[in-house]
DNA sequence: TATTTTAACGCAAACGATTGCACAAATTCC
DNA sequence: GGAATTTGTGCAATCGTTTGCGTTAAAATA
């Protein structure tokens, strides 16, 4: 029974005009008298009115509402970014719509479709990330936008993550400080920026330390469980199986813990265990999972600030924020005698 | 850089009409030639047509939009709730607008008005729950409405839940009957229907054991890990501790695991621990939580199909659904042997 | 008293789509 | 060959707000 200012109008015998002047609060600007003022406010509380955004958006040409698509709501990285990114925004106003595209990019290039139809005043996208047709899309729509966690390099967009590469070098570093040398990389969706740094970052940590790289110990395809699952149990077959094992996010390492206990391979004492990500849960596991975290809640924050320069001034030039990680040492890693091994270990190299 | 159905026709010298009709395929009622089509399917391509979708929403009186609003986005069970709810949407041609209320009533109240200030659809809720004086309005705006998890039996609305007591029993049932006695419960916030069902469950558990309730086992404000931390801690200090605890949520199991650890008590071994929900990281825990699973999928599916439902119909009679927990044994509870203790044990009350 | 201000409000044009109805021209039917 | 259809398109109202610009009547000023 949603009334409109043409009804309050019509009850009070005021104009529209007036009605909306007193109900948003112009009157200041209008100066309209008290008694006018009350009336009409009491008819409308009496009605029930509530303003219709559509209507208001489309003469105002805002909609105080920004767009959100993350690759997986279900991850608790997601889900904690998209949490402080609200908190951040309804501060200003903004209430977010969020997309979940399910790390599949036709949902993703979909979701920002209806995003834009939707006109909402900004954008912030953790892309799916092996394409970006549709992010010129946005860009030419003018709509401010910045990207977080998964950025695109070549493209000219504002965007935040963390420094995966160094991220990465702090777990395989650490790994290396603790003996291992065949140490294998689960990775998660190939393509993606937040893969490919991160493999970067282990491909850099081995050769740094004069490892040679084994192809075989680089698998993975995706930044769930079962991929972690899966490609452990496909580890632990090989001839020598790695000392350890870096997984590239949280959910992945969850399943190589599975897969560990499945094949009653303790940690750390078989084998050892460090992650990127750092969820709520890492410290209460069995073991208690040594982990690289990102600041969540600062990239939030960041992105939200990044989104509101942009908005105020949209042709300055473009920030390319890389946050600090820190490697959390907790207890899925052991030290390692130095075994020979079949991989040979230029440890002179470090020293050139 | 965005034009609209207006430009298009000026720029092809149909009318907005026709315009209107060839891209949003109504042309098969209206049979437009194909010469025609393709000349403004074109000219729209080129100059990036998008629809306004604001316009048109303010036009049909439909958006599309289902509102979402749930107490914690980063809690695992909600953001799981969340993801099935989008993907089960999606389906249907819906988008979401998430809030996350932050378990705070304030932020619940307005982002519902602002949901239906926007217009939506239809709303799914997940309510702090204490109390509803804004859950009428949205019936007295005659919008569809499926309360899930959280619900008001007094209310004459559609809801969703697992059977909260069920699921208590189930737990608590489960302790008694590996000898405890002395079991504590650590709630959730207090007020809310899913706290409120699972205390009582857990007394009724206790009372057809007829073991007595004592009130100090019986603590806790809300659903976070903090709150698991720090009365875990209060219940280790006191003159005879309980031999479990029975957390409300997987979140505040997360905070008695971290006190138990600082107080060097090993769970199951001083103390065991059962869990409501079952977060995917419970079975690799340290120990492997044993928990109450809710039935997480089958809930949104069916959330959306009451949803559907009251859309097409309503008026129909509200339907209230419960759906079954299951209780996943795994390692965190030890037996214990039946010990003289302070608490009176009425076994024969049982067979009464 | 004539003139300027101010207070209090109304008109009407957007915003960008949808859609029932109308209508001319071209076909088909008898 | 005239009537009845069909085909292809346009008109204009409508959805609910916002807001620049008028327009009165009363108050203030000269």
């Amino acid at each position: 029974m949603s009334s409109t200012l043409q009804d309050i109008a019509e009850k009070t015998g005021f104009s529209v005009s007036t009605v909306s002047r007193v109900l948003h609060d112009t009157s200041k600007k209008y100066t309209i008298s008290k008694k006018t003022q009350d009336k009409i406010k009491q008819v409308a509380k009496e009605c029930g009115y509530r303003v219709n955004a559509l209507a208001r958006g489309l003469r105002v040409q805002k909609t105080n509402e920004i767009g959100v698509v993350v690759p997986d709501i279900s991850n608790p990285f997601f889900s904690a970014v998209i949490k402080s990114l609200a908190g951040e925004l309804r501060k200003k106003g903004y209430s977010i719509i969020v997309y979940d595209s399910d790390e599949d990019i036709a949902i993703e290039r979909s979701s920002v479709k209806s995003l834009l139809e939707k006109r909402v005043d900004g954008l912030i996208l953790a892309s799916v990330g092996q394409d970006f047709s549709h992010i010129q899309k946005i860009r030419d729509a003018e709509i401010p936008l910045v990207m977080v966690d998964r950025c695109f390099e070549e493209l000219d967009v504002d965007s935040i993550s963390v420094d995966n590469e160094k991220g990465s070098l702090l777990a395989v570093n650490y790994l290396i400080n603790e003996g291992h040398t065949r140490i294998a990389f689960i990775q998660g969706l190939p393509g993606t920026y937040a893969n490919e740094t991160r493999l970067q970052g282990y491909k850099s940590a081995l050769q740094n330390a004069g490892i040679e790289i084994d192809e075989n110990l680089i698998v993975g395809d995706d930044f769930r469980e079962l991929n972690g699952y899966l490609k452990t149990k496909l580890l632990l077959k090989l001839a020598t199986p790695p000392t350890a094992i870096f997984t590239a996010g949280d959910l992945i390492a969850l399943g190589t813990l599975e897969a560990c206990r499945e094949n009653n391979i303790t940690i750390p004492g078989d084998l050892s265990l460090v992650t990127f990500d750092d969820p709520i849960f890492a410290s209460y596991l069995s073991p208690a999972l040594s982990a690289v975290e990102q600041p969540i809640t600062k990239m939030a924050e960041m992105a939200v600030a990044i989104l509101s320069r942009r908005m105020v001034s949209p042709f300055d030039e473009q920030m390319k924020v890389l946050l600090e990680p820190k490697l959390n040492i907790r207890s899925s890693v052991a030290r390692i005698q130095q075994q020979p091994s079949p991989v040979k270990i230029k440890k002179s190299l470090k020293k050139v």
